[in-house]
DNA sequence: TTGACGATAGTCT
DNA sequence: GACTATCGTCAAC
């Protein structure tokens, strides 16, 4: 295994960071404990022309400069009051593009994501959604803005591929407000996996 | 300064 | 399937 280089954040294609992201693995180290698994489910959003991002237009507040960064850190934000939410900030500096990361599988550290998730077996449940991985991976906003190949949180590259055919697309959720970018298929799943949400 | 609302999840029916 | 907890953000006042 080894921790993804930042270049792979720079690709100027998020659909593309998207696709790669699947299969990688998402670990987060605190008090000393490591937690992680591999990513199952991801969004891109894609930055200005994006109705559904939230830096549509080029709008940038104090919630999501992180998304103007370079590629290659964290954007944490809060939803509906309770739910902190992970995304990869992706290309180059003042491009606002982004990948959310929708579902994980479980594999490092399952005791403590259990725990944290307050279950006591391991089922989809446990890291499937993006308000739930990231309480199974103890993520809060203190990780806004932290590099991704940082010693708190970061992405491996274990050598698994997922091909094109093992990739389904669909529209991504929750973006009512969109418009025309409703229908955008830019939703990525791996096919036949058991630990994303369910298929639509 | 304020109020309406969300890239959700868990619980209840 | 419907309902709602719960609060930071942001744009309007």
């Amino acid at each position: 295994m080894k921790i993804l280089n930042l270049d792979f954040y720079l690709n100027s294609d998020v659909l593309d960071v998207g696709k790669n992201l699947l299969g990688k693995f998402i670990v987060t180290k605190i008090d000393d404990i490591v937690t992680g698994g591999m990513i199952t489910e991801t969004e891109s959003y894609k930055g200005i022309e994006d109705k559904a991002c939230h830096a549509y237009m080029g709008r940038k507040t104090s919630r999501n400069e992180a998304m103007f960064e370079k590629g290659g850190i964290a954007y944490i934000y809060l939803c509906y009051g309770m739910h902190s939410l992970l995304n990869v900030v992706t290309n180059k500096k003042d491009i606002p593009d982004a990948v959310l990361i929708r579902a994980i599988e479980p594999s490092v550290g399952i005791d403590l994501m259990l725990k944290r998730r307050n279950k006591t077996k391991l089922d989809r449940s446990v890291a499937a959604g993006p308000g739930s991985l990231t309480k199974a991976l103890g993520i809060t906003k203190k990780h806004n803005f932290a590099f991704l190949n940082s010693d708190l949180l970061w992405i491996e590259d274990r050598n698994i591929k997922i091909s094109s055919r093992g990739i389904l697309c669909s529209k991504r959720i929750g973006i009512d407000y969109a418009e025309e970018y409703i229908d955008k298929p830019w939703r990525f799943r791996i096919k036949d996996s058991k630990w994303t949400s369910l298929a639509k």
